[in-house]
DNA sequence: AAATTGACCGCGC
DNA sequence: AGCGCGGCCAATT
């Protein structure tokens, strides 16, 4: 652990940092790490981040608060499921009132 | 080993 | 105001 040679072990520990009920961006995390231009690389990250367990990846959507990789969830609801289980809002794959549950790293860890 | 994609975002026309 | 493209890092084929 404590792995930063790799971009992704720092997106998982943000990830794992987002409380429940409440969701992020690409972009807001690409920006805490400094790479604010590498959003897709977070996208990726969270590929990876998929065989594990400690990163809940369906608080994480894009900029829009769209679902957008919820067909990586198993290709089902899935992630709407966990979303609304945990208090989000979700209508056809979009958050509602994303701006409220949006939770930035930079701006809650700081 | 090289080329392309990938769960995105911001800017240009 | 709407559509398109380039840029970032790494993994996959």
């Amino acid at each position: 652990m404590s792995d930063k040679s790799g971009f992704f072990e720092r997106v998982y520990e943000v990830c794992r940092k987002i409380p429940e009920g409440r969701v992020t961006s690409y972009g807001a995390i690409a920006k805490y790490l400094g790479a604010a231009r590498s959003a897709r690389m977070v996208g990726w990250a969270m590929n990876s981040s998929h065989n594990l367990e400690d990163v809940p990846a369906h608080r994480v959507v894009n900029r829009k608060g769209i679902l957008t990789g919820k067909h990586h969830f198993g290709g089902s609801n899935a992630m709407q499921q966990l979303l609304e289980a945990e208090g989000v809002k979700v209508q056809d794959l979009q958050i509602i009132d994303f701006q409220k549950y949006f939770w930035d790293p930079m701006k809650e860890l700081s």
